[in-house]
DNA sequence: CTGAAAGCGCTTACAG
DNA sequence: CTGAAAGCGCTTACAG
């Protein structure tokens, strides 16, 4: 494996002068010195044109430029970040990066910064507490500049420890969660809202015995069930009534079709079902049609975060938008006016909004 | 935001001898030499403990690890990989991180390199020559060890040409795809068999009149279709006749939907649809229950991937399985063995296995 | 405009 | 067992 069939300049003088030596995988990666020696300048004119610096003459920055072309010549990110004192990089936290509600928002996060010449680094921290202390230390040791925190499920006591042990000092912002710690932003989903108004929703529509399919305790899921029970609460006047079913499996899929069967069971006249998340209302739909509901006219569904999920459902499924765009972009925005040196404000919020398709 | 309250002694060694100095993050962080201060001892000294190498006295030890603890001190990646020449990195390319199937690839490979101390970097490259030749360059800037390129739209020209220009040193593993370069390595699903016998398993169970519904020409994509018409070639002494429908927009859901809608026009006979890609199959379901078609009774579909969005489909899909873990994992393990000095196989290719659900 | 030198934070022969 | 020194690849005052 040659590098380069052509071998240019650059090159040979690295391999005459330091034949012994052996670059990174067992090739030959050039330094600074090398291009420098091929061009006959010094190091630091070399470092000049790389990093579009005035106060070389315009013959030596040609020179140079190609010399570095020639080559494929690449900086050593290692040497840079040492020497500048800064990294460039963000770490994006995600419990389980195969949920693909929160790694759409790591993907808007990263391009948001990619824009703004910052690297995001995707971090699969799991669910648990070592698993995620682990993951900080890793962000701690590559000294990046900034964290997201993604969803709610790291908003608990466990996080806030590894932030005050391993990132005290950086900006860290969750999406869709709080922290009780200085250096945290976040940006909220009004989610609890949202769902309230989903109940006034079905409601409105002459629903009256609503079931709510809920799993994961996560704070985010906590919120939204007391949105629910509030919108009950607000809605007994009207002759509503409602029931919460937990399934806390990790397959949510299965878990709203098994907990959609038991309000089935012990509720028969349940005439509309939210739920927590849209693959539990994907689950809660398939419990239905298989026994030959009909929906929306006999029972209606609503889920949660507007998903693809939803949209491969058939009736299609209407959908409670928590506006993970918009939430993510936010996010970035915060840390990059943080990184800045501005002060962005501590929390933001913003409101969801329910995408009617065809299961209301 | 201070780091630590508590002020342990080598924080205050560092501010007093280097009060002018601040760290990362406006904050303060330490290195070796402050560890070394405090403990008394030389910088070797605490590298070695750090390390865990031996020769060094038990009690030094023990302050050193001490005064470590109590500091929460964790090195800077950024130097050890500088004098390391190693930076145990390796990166993990996708065209678009929101795809599921991919990422999941991704969660496996990232899985298994974690196990063996490597880091795996997911890099979003997009679909054009730009964006991977730049990704390409931030993976070689970083030094990475090794690349795998998730999935077959990588397999191509313009990826050569960029693993040529900017990795031509290190392995690069290609999931369900191959490319002509030296250090390439690949793991092969055998999709166009496996659609092949999809043919088969349809005309055996009486199907036919068989539509093929495929979106973007992917090397994958092109390959599962010649498989198609192979098959269907191989049944046409048993009256099997078949037609390919294509759509390569974005959307595949709506993609798979609107190839059905005319596949059902054209060829009202059709009892069976095989789709690329699960979401295609997902897609032309809605189009049939739409039109009432009874499936699987009148229409059969497979799918491809054996997602969750089959799953989520009702009926549930029947999906030939690709066995991304198992690629994954395997592809892993040819980087690792690559990079312990072995010689990996070139090329691994596996059985894919229909799953049968419901809709066949 | 140009270059020698120091330094970023680590590790590792080498000498004691 | 222990430490001084050199060096990894860069950048940036500083002096010319």
């Amino acid at each position: 494996m040659q590098r380069n069939p052509k071998k240019p300049i650059a090159y040979i003088i690295k391999l005459l002068y330091n034949n012994q030596k052996h670059g990174f995988g067992g090739g030959i990666l050039l330094t600074i010195y090398d291009i420098a020696k091929a061009a006959n300048v010094s190091a630091s004119s070399v470092s000049r044109v790389i990093n579009g610096k005035s106060g070389v003459n315009n013959a030596t920055r040609q020179k140079i430029l190609q010399i570095l072309k020639e080559n494929n010549y690449v900086p050593n990110e290692a040497a840079r970040i040492l020497v500048n004192q800064s990294s460039r990089l963000i770490g994006i936290l995600i419990a389980d990066i195969r949920n693909l509600h929160h790694m759409e928002g790591a993907y808007y996060i990263q391009s948001e910064m990619d824009k703004n010449g910052y690297n995001g680094m995707i971090i699969n921290a799991g669910y648990d507490a070592k698993g995620l202390a682990h993951a900080m230390e890793n962000l701690n040791q590559r000294r990046v500049e900034g964290v997201v925190l993604m969803g709610s499920v790291f908003q608990n006591r466990d996080t806030e420890k590894a932030v005050r042990q391993y990132l005290p000092e950086i900006p860290i912002i969750m999406i869709n969660g709080q922290l009780d710690i200085p250096n945290c932003y976040s940006v909220l989903s009004q989610e609890k809202e949202g769902i309230f108004t989903c109940v006034e929703f079905l409601a409105n529509h002459g629903r009256k015995q609503i079931a709510y399919i809920t799993n994961a305790p996560t704070p985010s899921n906590l919120l939204k069930q007391n949105g629910f029970s509030e919108g009950i609460a607000a809605q007994r006047k009207n002759g509503v009534r409602g029931w919460i079913y937990k399934d806390d499996r990790d397959d949510s899929l299965k878990g709203g079709y098994e907990a959609m069967q038991r309000a089935l069971l012990e509720h028969p006249d349940v005439d509309a079902v939210i739920c927590a998340v849209d693959l539990l209302a994907a689950g809660a739909l398939q419990a239905l049609l298989e026994k030959d509901v009909d929906v929306p006219r006999k029972v209606a569904i609503i889920g949660v975060d507007n998903s693809i999920y939803g949209q491969i459902c058939y009736p299609r499924l209407t959908s409670l938008d928590n506006q993970i765009f918009s939430s993510c972009v936010i996010g970035a925005h915060q840390l990059l006016e943080f990184l800045q040196g501005g002060h962005p404000a501590r929390c933001v919020s913003m409101q969801t909004v329910l995408v009617e398709r065809e299961t209301t």
